[in-house]
DNA sequence: ATTTTCAAT
C-alpha cells in the first residue's frame, strides 16, 4: 500500500531536529526509525509497507521493530503449513541514531534466525560511538558480521526519507548547514569502525609495494 | 578548547 495519511507521516519539523547530522545533538532524547518492508510475494511481484516509529517507555526503537515485524512480515516464519514456505523480505530503515550495543545484541540474534530477512541500517548519527574501545562499536561489527549493511546517511538519503516519511506538503528537502561535511566525516568514523586497521594487512601491502 | 548521546525531572 502506497498511499498513507498525513497523520502516520512525520511532521518536518520533528523530521529535521532529529535526523540533523550535528557534531553535538544536543536534547535528542528520542530515536526515529523510518522503515520501509519489500515483501517478495512471487517470483516477479512485490510489496511495499513504510513507516516510522520513535522509542517509547524506555523501549528502544530497534526494539520496539522487532515487536511489530511479525505484523509487518507475515510469513516471515512460514505460513505454519507443511511445506512452512518463507516469504522473503527486505527491510531498509532510516534511524536518527545507530543502535546501542544492546540492540545490536538482540537484531544480531534474531537475524541468524531469519535467513530469509535482508536489513540495510542507514544512521544519521553515531551513539557512543567515540571511544575506541566501546561496546557500540563492537555492536556494529557484530552487525556487519551476520550481513547488516549500515552506511552512514547521504543528502540523497535524507531527500528519500522527506519524500517517503514526511509531510512535507510538496516542500523540496533542504539541507542544514555542513550536512555533506558531517555525512563524510560520520561515514569515514563508521568506515574505521567496521573496517579496523589490521597490521597484518597493512604488512602485506607495504610488501607488495616493495617498502 | 569544548560541546552530545533511545532522560529524568
Amino acid at each position: 500500500m502506497i498511499t498513507k495519511l498525513d497523520s502516520v507521516l512525520l511532521p518536518k519539523k520533528k523530521f529535521i531536529y532529529h535526523y540533523k547530522n550535528m557534531r553535538w545533538a544536543k536534547g535528542r532524547h528520542e530515536t526515529y526509525l523510518c522503515f520501509v518492508v519489500k515483501r517478495r510475494v512471487g517470483p516477479d511481484s512485490l510489496t511495499f509497507d513504510f513507516g516510522h516509529l520513535r522509542n517509547r517507555n524506555g523501549c528502544h526503537v530497534e526494539i520496539l521493530f522487532l515487536r511489530y515485524i511479525g505484523a509487518l512480515c507475515p510469513g516471515l516464519w512460514g505460513d505454519g503449513g507443511p511445506e512452512e514456505r518463507r516469504l522473503s523480505y527486505s527491510i531498509t530503515w532510516f534511524c536518527s541514531w545507530s543502535p546501542c550495543v544492546n540492540c545490536s545484541m538482540k537484531l544480531s540474534q534474531f537475524l541468524s534466525k531469519t535467513p530469509n530477512l535482508r536489513l540495510r541500517i542507514f544512521v544519521s548519527r553515531l551513539y557512543f560511538c567515540d571511544l575506541e574501545d566501546s561496546m557500540e562499536r563492537e555492536g556494529l561489527r557484530m552487525l556487519k558480521r551476520i550481513g547488516v549493511h549500515i552506511t552512514v546517511m547521504k543528502y540523497k538519503d535524507y531527500f528519500y526519507c522527506w519524500q517517503t516519511f514526511v509531510a512535507r506538503n510538496t516542500s523540496i528537502f533542504k539541507a542544514w548547514d555542513g550536512l555533506h561535511q558531517n555525512s563524510v566525516r560520520l561515514t569515514r568514523k563508521l568506515s574505521r569502525i567496521l573496517q579496523p586497521c589490521e597490521t597484518e594487512d597493512l604488512r602485506d601491502a607495504f610488501r607488495l609495494l616493495g617498502l
